[in-house]
RNA sequence: CGGGAGGUAGCGCAGUUUGGUCAGCGCGCAACGUUCGGGACGUUGAAGCCGCGGGUUCGAAUCCCGCCCUCCCGACCA
């Protein structure tokens, strides 16, 4: 993709409304469109990143045997009278009624619903497990959004629901989501540490959080300074008997064992061999994919701009060309590139060398090569990772190899 | 919802104390020329309900009253 003719405009000046790192850098580098206090518009360059990451946990869902679907954003509030919820969650609720006087929210979370779906559908234990989820626009009236995407009104989810015929069903569930969390992190490029929690208002027995250490956030953890162990809550390490100190975290994941709440309440009944009816046992798996984007940015990134891990950053490859005369031959390598399954962000803009690379640092592309008077002279491209700033020096024909070889690392 | 800070051109800001001489600066944008491996230079130009509504005054970005919006700290956080 050309520069010139991508709907990326970067800021020069830090953005007055934004304090924090990720938030700073998302809006500055055109990623992000504030509209409001907490709601927020994907520019193109935020969602090329969420589409990646959307890809990656779909993957990782989909070999778990999970099957994606799309619940309503609309919800009638009488569903949540059943569990109770509709007073629980009243405060987060967008609530608001139709011409016909319908009472409506706007879904803040799913577990009334895919258990109104599984009820109706899921009739016998030659069903179960099943395992649903969807990717998809949550909506929570928020009394303080902050740091940005960290918590906004509006915010892209990822939850998944398990259904099974007893406990040890759902262990075994909890177990492969549990796994498949870690692995979508890593894909992520996160690094992150995992407590157990709180079940909260969704009720259950088990629940562990996803946190990625940030020294920003809303949730405190405690570190042990010895092994490195993190807790929700303790006065000293339970191993080291080391002393705690607090950190803060940005939650990114966050699983549960629901068991029954939702399937007594709401007549989630199957028959089982014997012909009696029974409750599902159910499990909640969710992951803030937006979140998951304003943390990468929070932790990775230094003060030029966002360091995007090769998976998810926008484009795999900035290409910046000094040199009008040079448009040709960098078009060629583009098109190289493409064929062999890489995006590019070619530069060619008729603007100052040093607008290019702050720029191409802003953005954040883990490689950027570079066609300027090295090029002209001997042919040389110029490339310089973005992590670390570390340059190489390569022919044309070893850029490419050089940047296969790297993505297959 | 409590406490603090702020709202002036697309973005970042000065001006408000002491009302007039105030519609300003930098960046960006448009045009032309020179530049072209590290946020270049010159010339010219377009762009503003000074957050909104009342009030005081001969006169308000500036003073008074009310409201709205944003950020930060706290409460809240499925």
């Amino acid at each position: 993709m050309k520069f010139s003719e991508s709907f990326i405009f970067t800021a020069r000046q830090d953005p007055k409304v934004a304090e924090c790192r990720s938030h700073k850098l998302l809006l500055k580098g055109c990623f992000l469109f504030m509209v409001s206090s907490g709601i927020y518009s994907y520019l193109p360059l935020a969602w090329r990143v969420l589409d990646k990451i959307n890809s990656i946990i779909r993957r990782n869902m989909n070999s778990c045997g999970a099957q994606e679907l799309l619940m309503s954003a609309l919800q009638p509030i009488e569903m949540w009278r059943k569990t109770g919820r509709d007073k629980d969650l009243a405060e987060v609720m967008f609530r608001f009624s139709d011409r016909k006087e319908r009472e409506l929210c706007l879904g803040p979370t799913h577990e009334e619903e895919i258990t109104e779906i599984a009820r109706r559908y899921l009739v016998s234990y030659k069903q179960l497990p099943c395992v649903l989820y969807q990717i998809q626009t949550k909506f929570r009236d928020e009394p303080r959004p902050r740091f940005g995407l960290m918590r906004s009104c509006e915010f892209i989810m990822k939850d998944a629901y398990s259904f099974d015929a007893d406990e040890e069903g759902l262990d075994k569930n909890y177990e492969k989501m549990l796994y498949a969390y870690k692995k979508i992190f890593a894909e992520c490029g996160l690094d992150f540490v995992m407590v157990e929690a709180d079940s909260g208002a969704m009720g259950g027995s088990l629940s562990h959080e996803f946190m990625v250490p940030s020294g920003i956030g809303e949730d405190v953890l405690l570190k042990c300074g010895k092994c490195g162990k993190y807790y929700k809550d303790a006065g000293e390490c339970p191993r080291c008997r080391e002393k705690l100190t607090p950190e803060k975290n940005i939650e990114i994941g966050h699983i549960f064992k629901l068991g029954t709440k939702y399937s007594l309440a709401q007549q989630g009944l199957f028959l089982d061999e014997t012909g009696e009816r029974k409750p599902f046992i159910m499990g909640c798996y969710g992951i803030g994919v937006s979140r998951i984007l304003s943390a990468i940015a929070e932790v990775s990134s230094d003060e030029k701009g966002i360091i995007w891990p090769r998976k998810v950053s926008p484009f795999d490859v900035s290409l910046i060309v000094l040199g009008e005369d040079l448009k040709e031959d960098a078009f060629r390598v583009e098109e190289e590139l493409n064929s062999r399954g890489y995006s590019v962000l070619v530069d060619e803009r008729n603007e100052a060398a040093g607008v290019k690379f702050n720029d191409a640092y802003l953005i954040g592309n883990p490689y950027i090569l570079i066609m300027g008077k090295k090029y002209k002279e001997s042919g040389k491209i110029d490339v310089e990772i973005r992590k670390d700033r570390k340059k190489l020096s390569f022919s044309k024909e070893e850029v490419i190899s050089f940047i296969e070889d790297e993505y297959a690392g």
